[in-house]
DNA sequence: ATCCTTACCGCGAATAGTAGCAATAGCGTG
DNA sequence: CACGCTATTGCTACTATTCGCGGTAAGGAT
């Protein structure tokens, strides 16, 4: 449960990265901000902040980089090639429906994908990143519209 | 097995959509690349061709974007956000197992996806489109570098 | 063969994100 | 507390892809 400032800093520190300024800023913003949130949305959050010095928005986009890759966060790209990140211990695990229709996302539990997990381990001795999950496919409504249309 | 060209021209004519000399262009250097390709490569191999006039970059976007709308080609969306496109009906049904550190991927079938989309159907009237499934994860030479490091 | 509707094309600009590089600044050490 | 190593920053340039727009040309109907 990495939620609090410090625990967070240690654990920056701890994996030989560094606890700029810039990396408070941008933790401060995600705190602010609610559920999933864009690059450009926490580069926004952080600019309105006016205590807060200039900052590029590179550095947000690898900010964020390095927060996923440690399990800070977690990434996902949904359907226009936008990237959304999120607390990695917000809630329950749960994975993204994507609509590839409206665009619109879902959040779910999917038991079945401890079994994709195990079975890709087994038979291919590959190590799936289930937080990573994004599965794509189309909504209820967009099918019913498909459907109604033919 | 819509992999000669009169059923290709059939299928798009009869979504409303239209064969023009692009499209034609288009579907012949996809039938002279081996396995998937990208945009990039498919412009380049339209250009090669002498015989073929100029080509817009955009059109091949579009053209590709369409042809997977209509489920002639497959797309999928590799760790450095290229799309790479490959005939739908290629082989046996397959998903693409994507390493987030090296970037390689490997097309492997797995039984337990087909659980995944009745789990998705049930719970949550969500049809998921399994053409388009990229797992991302770690393959077995990344996490034995992983766990050698530590 | 001609007409008409409208899908598609080429172009050029916009968007999300990445890469390279010199300058800066964390932070473990003495 | 000063020092040095190097992760990180801020540029800027670049890549992959999308979007809007006015003009072109498929292809069904006459």
């Amino acid at each position: 449960m990495p939620h609090d400032e410090a625990n967070i800093a240690q654990a920056i520190r701890a994996s030989g990265r560094r606890l700029t300024i810039q990396r408070t800023q941008i933790l401060e913003a995600l705190h602010r901000l609610p559920g999933h949130s864009t690059a450009e949305q926490i580069y926004a959050a952080v600019c309105e902040d006016s205590r807060n010095a200039e900052m590029a928005v590179s550095t947000v986009y690898r900010a964020l980089d390095a927060l996923a890759a440690m399990g800070i966060l977690t990434a996902f790209a949904d359907n226009g090639g936008v990237t959304t990140y999120e607390w990695a211990a917000a809630g329950a695990p749960h994975h993204h429906l994507l609509c590839e229709c409206c665009g619109d996302t879902a959040e779910v539990a999917l038991a079945s994908l401890g079994a994709l997990a195990a079975e890709a381990a087994r038979d291919h001795r590959f190590a799936v990143d289930l937080r990573h999950m994004a599965i794509r496919g189309l909504c209820a409504r967009c099918q019913r519209e498909r459907t109604a249309r033919a």
